[in-house]
DNA sequence: CAATTAAATGAATATGGTTCATTTACCTGT
DNA sequence: ACAGGTAAATGAACCATATTCATTTAATTG
């Protein structure tokens, strides 16, 4: 039945609930205890609320995500492809793509399938990245798989943030692995940080290798 | 205690269960059903035994999981490092690399962050990566962001291959995003699959720019 | 004030991983 | 043949999870 026609009678008491209030609460679990203190039961406590009137608002915990998908995604930074060229970016783009995605790592498995149909702010953000691209001079079939190419990096390498540091420990098998082992200590000795250093590693040449496909 | 100073007294009875077997199981069901079917009690039942007898040889599933992954990880195709040149022998890699986890998805985020430390083939196949690399003439210290590198791009890119094929449907929004509307036209015209379309793109223009960089 | 309506409740369901006291069956040494 | 020892298997718990549903509550409209 149509929003016009429930109002034609009664109203209903007034909500405690709505998708906003839901949203900030799970983001404040989130961001304070990691994912796997955002529970419902977690939640609906944390909004003084019983766990089933939860389900008056949201379908299933899944479609929890997907609203916290689109509160996310406003983070991404994409304004500065009004202000550089077309490289960096990307660059910039990217990284805080990654960095927004290093900090809900659960919310990645989730995102790198959903269909981004219901999701204004994602499609806003591949608008705008699908403009650089076809002002650089792209051919229009190039567009999607080289943004799907650099999203696929990115949700890897914000992966990759939540390695533990002796993720590359190789003591037990030392005798075995002489190359790596010595690869890993030289990495050590370097002092950047993994992640960090192969995530920049890798962007640069993505999208040097990306832009430079064309010619 | 010891394997030795175990024996010195009574046996026990016939383990039905081994690391092994289990291990089948439950690849059995994953392959079967995919991973939601692979819980403690299916396994169990699958196995003929009640779910509690599996922790006399598992600590936990995610202990199970690492079990997985060993096994898993045997069908990367390394060999190619033996026969063609660096290029030729990471395309490959990584191609078998990102196609066995295609297969199995619930797996990346597990793995992603799994120390390597008790997967011995996991370590061989590093081995084989960092080996070619120095051969290749790279810094010891670019050898491990290298491999991180590729190994983000091929999770991320893993994952990507379970996105449905009308997650960039923008009808609902077709007029706020044209460009990435006309991208979306274009990419579908081609008839090439997108995240093997993309895959391939960005592998190559990772590998490219990887090697190049020491120059 | 009475009817209407959605929202909130609380109890219940189903399923998950995991623990633990107990029992089982095999092996070894006598 | 038998007794002792041992790890493996059992079954009944425990606890947390997501979700459902019949019922109650309270705001609003006529």
């Amino acid at each position: 039945m149509s929003e016009t026609e429930a109002r034609r009678a009664g109203r209903p008491r007034k909500a405690v609930l709505n998708r906003e209030r839901i949203t900030e609460h799970a983001l404040e679990l989130v961001s304070g205890d990691g994912y796997e203190s955002l529970t419902m039961q977690r939640l609906a406590k944390s909004l003084g609320v019983s766990p089933s009137a939860l389900y008056n608002h949201v379908d299933s915990k899944h479609d929890l995500l997907q609203w916290i998908q689109e509160w996310v995604m406003a983070d991404i930074d994409t304004s500065v492809f009004d202000e550089a060229g077309i490289k960096e970016a990307l660059l910039k783009w990217a990284t805080s793509y990654r960095n927004v995605f290093a900090r809900h790592i659960p919310l990645i498995p989730v995102i790198a399938v959903l269909p981004v149909t219901d999701s204004p702010r994602t499609l806003g953000m591949y608008e705008r990245v699908a403009e650089a691209l076809a002002d650089f001079g792209m051919a229009e079939n190039e567009i999607v798989p080289t943004i799907v190419a650099l999203e696929s990096f990115i949700f890897g390498s914000a992966m990759d943030t939540a390695a533990p540091h002796d993720i590359f420990d190789t003591s037990n098998h030392q005798d075995l692995t002489p190359h790596f082992t010595r690869a890993v200590a030289a990495q050590r000795r370097s002092k950047l940080d993994t992640s960090d250093d192969s995530f920049q590693r890798g962007l640069t040449a993505l999208v040097s290798g990306l832009l430079a496909n064309g010619s």
